[in-house]
DNA sequence: TCTTCATATATGTTTTTTCATATATACTGC
DNA sequence: GCAGTATATATGAAAAAACATATATGAAGA
């Protein structure tokens, strides 16, 4: 993992936010941080391709839903990094999950596999 | 300081790799930077220009030399980042720390005040 | 068919890069 | 001390490149 792709893929608002959330909230699909953001769809899931092709983030289709996760092949450092950010920027993401918890009828998670 | 802003000035080469050879030396001129890096002069000088403005470092004048040095006030978190991503990406700077101690008649440094 | 999500295209905006030049300090010989 | 010159750094302006966005559309699954 190059350290300025990383970089470069935390470096826009809505990336940002949405790792943080899935970081604070182990997986979230797509409609779930569409909600938090309070952003169109096709906005939020442009990121989220972004974030996967880079390898940050791996997500699994669940019925008609795909749920996003951190990868947890990340290096060391990077988990590092994004653990120490969503705790030192709390304020940060308040209005998402205050956004994300007024959301009506999320989807029920089901265990990845196995 | 707003983690966007802080990991848009990570999210390019030229800076971040400033920012780690001064984090790894305490303190570093702008043309220790340009021969570390083997990039012409205003291209660093912008860099750095960006960094202090965004208050991720600190100048000094000494002389004919300005020293830049990470700024002690950012928050526990940011310094972590960058030291973890110091530590975890030692290779990454491994030619232009050779370039850095290749280089002639690097600057004398003197205490910074008092 | 409806919902969820992804992607193509076109467009606008921001960022980066370079060159040329300005400013500040230092040095040399008078 | 004073020219004149050299070195270190910063910055204005212009061009190029990279990036983000919105709209429209497509594909997969319930």
């Amino acid at each position: 993992m190059n350290p300025v792709q990383f970089y470069k893929c935390l470096s826009d608002e809505t990336r940002l936010r949405c790792l943080l959330l899935i970081q604070q909230e182990q997986e979230l699909c797509v409609c779930e941080l569409t909600a938090a953001l309070e952003e169109i769809q096709p906005k939020v899931s442009r990121h989220l391709g972004q974030l996967r092709q880079c390898k940050l983030l791996l997500d699994r289709r669940q019925g008609q839903w795909i749920f996003y996760r951190i990868n947890p092949d990340l290096p060391d450092w990077a988990k590092t990094v994004l653990s120490e950010t969503l705790e030192g920027n709390e304020s940060f993401l308040k209005a998402n999950l205050k956004s994300l918890h007024r959301m009506g009828d999320r989807p029920e998670r089901a265990k990845a596999c196995c």
